[in-house]
DNA sequence: AGCCAGGTCTTCG
DNA sequence: CGAAGACATGGC
């Protein structure tokens, strides 16, 4: 067996189970005293030892995990700026989570992911991307196991609508296809990374079946823009119940989010988001 | 059993 | 414009 790399990290500002349960991500899954996650075609296993958390993946996947994860980012200094806010939720979210990264994740990966995610909870949103990767995905070898990687756009896009029905997504069938045949005739979504927020944000919703909530969480998951603030159900309720808002609009609500904090918008939409439901389970 | 889930599209005033 | 319904499916 190959010798694997291992990326050692302080722990306090990298919670392995918070980053991954806050549902930014899905490909992931416990195993053993840790987690397995799965991003492309590559794996890594995460767990914590004493002050830290550890990364370990193939000696070639080192550097991007380390992106992947975020670790060059400063959350020390973000959850400080959280802090003096002075907003209490916002405080008492960052206590609970300051752990939490915004990853990093492929583009094209996340864009599919949110599309499935829409209406629907998050166990059933990882049961669906985990059955389409088996389905079409390439075998991937990782300490001895095999996983699948998420599949390309040329596998994706031969699939009828059939296909994506009989895998559970229902009426998002079509979004899913539509987008992969797009993608397939050479929608480059990579080249949305020179656009500003705004643009970026505008040609994605320009795809069938992208709209404001995914588009916002693509650009937030997906282009690391922290200036934007997705706005779903939880976030809604944290707008009316503990900001007190009026807005009924989702998308007015994320921009008055966004006109309070600024470029840190999605650090705190995580937080936010992430300390709502943990308050809701353990009620 | 029935409500809800990291919403979007379509249609109708 | 904004509001209201339709949409698939299964988790809890």
């Amino acid at each position: 067996m190959k010798e694997l790399a291992k990326i050692v990290f302080n722990k306090e500002f990298f919670n392995i189970k918070d980053t991954l349960e806050c549902g930014q991500i899905f490909r992931f899954f416990k195993c053993d005293n840790g987690f397995v996650v799965i991003s492309r075609d590559k794996c890594a296993f995460c767990y914590e030892q004493d002050d830290s958390s550890i990364i370990e993946c193939k000696i070639e996947d080192k550097e991007y995990f380390y992106h992947f994860f975020d670790l060059d980012r400063d959350y020390f200094c973000i959850c400080n700026d959280a802090l003096k806010t002075g907003v209490k939720i916002l405080v008492d979210a960052v206590e609970k989570g300051k752990g939490i990264r915004i990853l990093n994740q492929d583009k094209t990966e996340t864009l599919f992911s949110f599309i499935v995610s829409q209406n629907n909870n998050i166990p059933r949103i990882k049961k669906i991307i985990k059955t389409l990767a088996i389905s079409l995905g390439e075998v991937i070898d990782f300490k001895g196991k095999k996983y699948h990687a998420f599949p390309t756009i040329d596998k994706l896009a031969v699939m009828g609508e059939k296909f994506y029905k009989e895998i559970g997504l229902g009426y998002r069938a079509e979004y899913i296809r539509r987008l992969a045949v797009s993608m397939k005739d050479g929608l480059d979504i990579e080249k949305f990374s020179t656009l500003k927020t705004s643009d970026l944000k505008k040609q994605l919703i320009n795809m069938y079946g992208v709209g404001p909530k995914v588009a916002d969480c693509v650009a937030l998951f997906g282009y690391h823009r922290s200036d934007s603030f997705p706005v779903d159900t939880w976030i809604e309720k944290v707008y009316r119940e503990d900001f007190n808002g009026t807005l009924n609009d989702r998308n007015k609500i994320s921009q008055w989010f966004c006109s309070q904090f600024g470029e840190n918008s999605g650090y705190y939409q995580q937080y936010l988001f992430f300390y709502k439901r943990l308050i809701e389970k353990s009620l």
